[in-house]
Parts: C-alpha cells; structure tokens; sequence
DNA sequence: ACCAATATTCAAAGCGCCTTGAATGCGGAA
DNA sequence: TTCCGCATTCAAGGCGCTTTGAATATTGGT
C-alpha cells in the first residue's frame, strides 16, 4: 500500500493524505481521523526512500566502528553503547546504520556515506587524542557527536563523554589512602583519548601525594582478557612488584583475576584491585557488595545521550556544540582492602 | 555532485552517464573511461535514496537484536556476528540496519521495515525452537536467514547454525571417557534452539554411556558471568556435586572459574570444565595450550557467510533455501583432566 | 555513394513521497 | 443576495536516479 493506493482508496488527494498523516493543521480534525483509521488499517508506512528523496533527509544515523584489522577485537562496549542510541532513534523514527569497518578504511566510508546521502549524522567512536575524523567530518559538513573526547582540538565539536580522568584520580586516591603505593594502571591503548585521559588522572592522584611513578607499573594496550592476565603475571614475577591494580575495564580484570589467583594471592587482601565499569550487560558487577571495587559509569546511558544529542543537532544545525560530561561513581566491591607488607 | 551535473559537465546524458558508471556493454569504452574519470574526480556517488527508489532495492540488510526487556543483557555474540556480517555487505555495496529492540515489539519492527520498504531482507537472530518470526517472515515476504535453527518447523528456509548437539554429544563423551559421569550442563536459555539442541546432545552422551541424568545437574539461563558463578557455587555446595562443567559461554565459564577457584578447587584437576568458544575477539582462548578445553567454532565465520547466504537469496528469489550447518572442532586446553575421586 | 546493420547516445517517463501555489467550499458580514 | 476571508482540498512539480524506446552516428558491404 502506497500513498496513490490509500489516497484512491480515500477518494483524496495525496497532499491531503500526506498532511493528514504527518500532522499539519490545514487538514480537517474528521478527514485527519478518517485517513489515520485507513493508514492503520492498510499498515500503511510511507515508503523510506521516496521520503527521505522528497525531504532530502535521510532519517538514518552511520555508526563506524573501527578496528584495526580485519579479524581484531571488536570493542565489547561498543554494543552497549548501541544498544543505547538504538532505543532513542527507535524513539524518534530513525535507523542506526552500522560500519564495522578497519581504521584504514574510515576516511573513505564517511566520505561515501556522506556523498550517497545515507545517513544524517554519524556517531565517532573511539576517539584518538588528536583524531583527523574531526577535521574530515567538519570539512564534508555531516553533523556529528564523539563518544569520548579529543583531546588536542582547537574546535567545539559536539561529545558526551565519562569524566575518566576525574575517575581514575579517585580511584588512586583510594588506593593511596589504603596505603598502597605501588601501584599499577593496566590501561587501554593510551593513543586513544580515554586511556589518556585516565593515565593522566592516575598520575595526578600520585603527584599530589608525592608519590613516585615507576614505568614498569604502566601497561596501555587492547583491553582482552589475555593482556590482562599476560601483564599481571609479568607485573607479579618481577622485582617490582605492585601492591595494587588499576584497571580499565572488567574483561581485563578477569585476566587480571586470573593472574592473581594463579599466583595464589587473595584479591582485596593480598592484591588490592580496582577496575573501570562500564555497566555491560553480562558482567553485572553489582548487588550489596560487588565483586570489584569500581567506577561505574553506564555506557548504555551514553548512548542514549549521545543520539538524542546527535538529534537535536540534525534538527537545528546552527546549534553550537553541546558537551556533556558524566561523572562516575566510585563503588566499593570486595576486591580493595589495606596495604598488607606481607604482599 | 549528482548526475545531473556530472553529465552536464561531461556533456552528456545522464542516461549515458548512468549507464557507463553501472556498467551496461553499450557505452563506448573511451566514453566509460572519461565518464569514470570525472566521477572519481567529483568523488561523485548515487544517492543512495534516489537510486533505491528507482531500481526498487534498499541495499540495506536489517538486523534486529532481540533483548527480553529494555535494560535486558544484549548477547555479546551478535557484535561479533555483525562484525563478519559487515565485511561482507561492505563488499557488495549493502548498508546494515541495526535495530535493538524488546521481542515484544519485534513484529511491528519486521513489519514496519518491510512497510517502510527500509530493506531488502533481514537476518534473524537468536531463533527459539518454535519461531514465531518464521511465518511472520514469510507472510510479509522478506527475505531472511536464520542465524541457528529453528526445530520445529515445517517449512524450508535458509539458516547457517553451528553443529550445537553435534558439539556438546562430543564434548560430554569425552568427559565421560575422562572417567567423569557427574557431569553438569550450564546451558544458556532452552527455549532457544541453540541451547536446546546441546541439551540433546550432552544427553545423547549419557544415554550411550548408560549414564543417569541428574535433573540438578542442569541449569538453564541468559549467559552471564554471574549465572555461571552462582550456578557453580550451588551446584559445588550440594550434596550431588559434579566433577565436570560442560559450560554454553566463554563469559558463563568466568563465573564458574570464580566459583571454583573460591571454593578452593583447581580446574583440570580436581574439577573439569569444557566450555564452548564463539571466539569472541576479546576472548582469545588459543595458544599451544589454551586454558579452556573448548568445542570451537567463529561467530564471526558465520555472520560472514549468513550475509553471502541473504545476498544470494535476495539477488535470485527462486532460489530453494540454504542451510549450512558448520561444524565445531574440539580443542584439548588446560581445564580438563581424568576423574579424581578426591573431587 | 548508398543502405542495412550495428554501435552509441539521448529524451522522457517513472519510482513514491512532500510541498508550493492555486482552487474550491463555506459561513458570516454587508 | 453578494462578496470576502478562512478553512479545506487539490494539481503539479521536483527530489536524483534508472530504464524504455527512440534518435543519431558509425561501419562494412555493394
């Protein structure tokens, strides 16, 4: 069922049945209902592409999601974060288009995406401390919102990010106040901006309390189990051991965990452990006493945000650029404890 | 730049212009060259609406993700999924449109994307052993295929599954030829075929073996860390505890590892555990010696030849359903062992 | 040089929708 | 009754592409 069909159907015009349907006040309260009834009752929907040619919108958010190679880790937050956007387009008549494609190939598929008017916006993932995909995405003009930051722009651009560094500070203060210091930041790759962001807030914890920083306690890579059980083995072996683990999400904590139990050390009593939560899903991490001690920031939420801003955007293109920063909130789980010497 | 201008710049038709860039034999091949040359230049591409609406193909696939309730765990397997599906509609030009959406509304959104003509089929995810979508599919005539398998269906229609009862019958005999016969099943949800079917197949395996199935052995539920954990530390605290673990996810095998290891047991020696492994990119459980012993099979694998599956059925209606059903291997890693008694 | 056959190119219609500008119907004021 | 203004409705053009059927250019044979 097209429009020509209902509006035959209906003995109306197509402009009347088009503004009846889509809300204009010219159009008689009686007719309004009479062709909603029709519409609903031919599940009538108006054709997508026919639409989005005649108002030269696309009604479609691009998500790209970088990896660095064809068979790499695909970000586990990632899914969550869509799971989020994907309930306010739902909310607002849109579809997520998503891009998984390799780093290399990004510039080309924003370009393509913008040229064959796919999609509206698009949502940036991942972003580098000084990431082209701004420059590129203000020089074909497509509106758009970084999930994260930049952190060496000279531009406003629109973000929603988690305040990392203030996160990781906290957590390190924590750590110290326990009496901890040697302490160790198993990171993110750290030319991402949040791995920086994080690094920085950790070092800032440790400079305030005149605490000296040691290299070999500093591990940045991709966030999987193995790099986590990988570093936390070597850290454990070696001279300088540390006394605690900060780490940057839960699936390395898991090979974190797995290190420390192997090394026979009891976590929150020998080890200290505190990890970045992202709220995912699976890995519920809550309850009256979690598992780990954490900052929690929910990613999902993020990504409702990130749309409706992203919208919003789309929707009033002289609008400035808006920044919202979410604060974490510090959780005490079972994995923390006091420094023991014994360690 | 649209075709228009493009073909005036060119000085010719948009017809022949179209015609070259889509490769119809009766464009002179010097005009083709001159034509594709300006296009690269101009960096032009088809818009995609104006093109759709005129061939009448989206060149989109959808994929609708099914969560139980809007807060509800997505199940990280489909990111993978989609990240071997995206390679593939990459390749042959097709968008991806995900949505995320409660089951309950799953019909609608089928609906609506057929309605809205937003795509060309869909790929259906997480199918229960009596799918509702299969006749829904069908009725609104929407291409499809099934990643797993629907198993009680009359019809034909195009599914790619993985061997699951094939897997879990292998699996639960070695475990068996390992001496152990207490052995507990930790299952994902068994209204959905995936886990039903290795529920057949582990008891395939007792009933050959003359094996008796304790109904306190099985446990069946969405595929967290925490199911696995609390599941394990009851089934380890009571009277008829197991030997052996034959666990449905990498992630549900993080909490059995946890309840284990708490409960002062060593894994592949005073407890077995097989898990099965979707080889999720951040869960990289390879090497000589790999910690889980694991029936293995890539997710990824499989979004990429259920998106060439679709394409084809797409490109030629008539085409009589595909099925593939791929087979897992069976990986020797460190957590199984021979039955103690000690245990 | 002429014509049929073939190779190229083109003009125009149509995909299904929205939207501009014009047309119609109606009621109340004059 | 006549006219004007407002409330409704409509016809037609356009979004950018593909594709049908017609037109033009080119080629080889005679």
């Amino acid at each position: 069922m097209n429009l020509k069909e209902l509006s035959e159907h209906l003995g109306l015009s197509q402009t009347t049945v088009s503004r009846a349907l889509n809300g204009y006040p010219e159009v008689n309260e009686t007719t309004r209902k009479r062709v909603e009834l029709a519409a609903a009752e031919g599940n009538y929907r108006p054709n997508l592409r026919a639409m989005s040619l005649a108002t030269g919108r696309a009604m479609a958010i691009g998500h790209v999601i970088p990896v660095a190679s064809k068979n790499d880790v695909v970000n586990p937050v990632f899914a969550e974060f869509v799971a989020g956007a994907s309930q306010t387009y739902n909310l607002y008549g849109y579809e997520l288009m998503l891009t998984i494609a390799e780093s290399k190939d990004e510039e080309s598929i924003y370009k393509s995406l913008a040229a064959k008017r796919a999609v509206d916006g698009v949502i940036v993932h991942s972003p580098m401390r000084n990431d082209p995909r701004l420059a590129l995405l203000n020089d074909i003009g497509l509106p758009f919102v970084v999930h994260g930051r930049v952190c060496d722009s000279k531009t406003d651009y629109n973000w929603i990010d988690m305040n990392n560094r203030r996160a990781f500070k906290q957590a390190t203060q924590l750590l110290i106040d326990l009496g901890h210091e040697k302490i160790a930041l198993i990171n993110g790759q750290e030319t991402l901006s949040f791995a920086w962001l994080r690094r920085l807030g950790y070092l800032d914890a440790l400079t305030e309390n005149n605490i000296p920083e040691y290299a070999d306690l500093l591990a940045s890579s991709e966030l999987t189990e193995t790099y986590g059980y990988e570093t936390a083995t070597n850290m454990l072996a070696s001279e300088n051991t540390p006394s605690a683990f900060l780490v940057s999400s839960y699936i390395v904590a898991i090979g974190v965990r797995r290190a420390i139990s192997q090394a026979g050390l009891a976590i929150g009593k020998d080890i200290s452990v505190i990890i970045h939560d992202d709220e995912l899903s699976y890995f519920h991490n809550g309850g009256a006493f979690p598992q780990f001690t954490s900052t929690r920031s929910s990613v999902r939420e993020a990504g409702i945000l990130a749309a409706e801003m992203l919208l919003k955007q789309i929707d009033d293109p002289n609008l400035y650029p808006q920044n919202v920063l979410l604060e974490s909130h510090l959780i005490m789980g079972s994995s923390t404890g006091p420094y023991r010497k014994s360690a």
